[in-house]
DNA sequence: ACGGTCACCTGTCGATCGGTAGGTTTCGTT
DNA sequence: AACGAAACCTACCGATCGACAGGTGACCGT
């Protein structure tokens, strides 16, 4: 049996990766993108930075596999996803600070010119927004409360979950982000179900 | 008259220094502070890194100028303030893109550990929680619609402007930023006045 | 047993970073 | 005219950045 541990090279060399991109998770969460420093991360999972190189050819292919990690974590919602569910999502994110200050920490950066995740983020938002609106629609149907349609209130309820975690991660004793979030979906009034 | 231009030497350099400061935002503004160097800050407004290190000893110390000159452009909302101005507020924002990205990659940038910038939006949001929420009290009262009150109501206020200013920024055709938080206010509900 | 690929290393590079040391010029004050 | 301070310069520093070149040893399939 290859390795001795019932694994394949390739399967070790994919824990191998993995381990990587959480470190560059946690790295990124501790400096931003550009504050992060390849060298800072190959420590971190005990290798030189040339050993790391060996994975990730360039700071811009490790931030690749992160944001595709991203994708796996958290799935788009679509019109399959209940508005419910969102609240547990923001309650599952209040125990995960780590994750939260990284992908904020690259939403920021990511409005500076030609960075490498501005792309990422705008297309991500656009599904979201799209997602989110179905889900909306599933659930109030054409019309909200208050004369809001599903296409409008998306992109608040996107602008809420961000600008919350901002405040939470800055100031997390002041702020009670799944209660707040709880509060703005009281706003928009119970569904027709 | 000293200077012929009819400026004291201490007016001169104020003057300076205010060009730097308006140098130092648009550079932010295009890499963030991290990625802001002081030698394209200098060479914006015509000088070397040597000399711009005269009006400014440090990096750090251009950076408070730079908040500083946000703390006078932006007046934290008090109970003064009716709620309808910040929809004004917000309308300006989106005809001052460059202004509202270097503070957003600046807050982005803040929730990282060891910003120097973190300090000064935590305080910031503290005062202007505070602020907002006097501001919804005296419009409409103790008691929101929908049971809220304006201390749990203001972090959602401050949550819409911050989240909705980054989908704006990635992608401004698709996000209408005033119209949205407008949106926003009218599931507020009218004041009682 | 062997050839080859993979994982990782040492060594090094040029660019850029913020910051220091020490002039020199300009200009208002006296 | 003389002086001093402010403004800005040249020159340089050590540290750090991402990346390239070229090796070495371990382990795989054959």
């Amino acid at each position: 049996m290859p390795y001795g541990d019932g694994m394949t090279a390739r399967a070790r060399s994919e824990e191998r990766r993995a381990e990587i991109v959480r470190a560059a998770l946690a790295v990124i969460a501790e400096r931003g993108y550009r504050g992060a420093s390849m060298a800072a991360v190959a420590e971190r999972v005990g290798l030189t930075q040339q050993g790391l190189l060996h994975h990730f050819p360039t700071k811009d292919a490790l931030l690749v596999a992160v944001l595709r990690e991203r994708d796996r974590w958290d799935a788009v919602p679509d019109s399959r996803w209940r508005v419910d569910l969102l609240a547990s999502l923001v309650e599952y994110n209040a125990t995960r600070p780590g994750v939260v200050q990284t992908f904020s920490a690259l939403l920021g950066e990511s409005v500076t010119e030609g960075h490498p995740a501005r792309e990422y983020f705008t297309e991500r938002y656009t599904r979201v927004r799209a997602g989110m609106a179905a889900a909306l629609r599933t659930e109030y149907g054409d019309r909200l409360p208050n004369g809001l349609t599903p296409e409008r209130t998306a992109p608040l309820l996107v602008a809420v979950m961000d600008g919350l975690q901002y405040q939470w991660l800055l100031d997390p004793g002041s702020v009670d982000m799944p209660g707040a979030f709880r509060d703005f979906l009281r706003l928009l009034g119970e569904p027709v179900g």
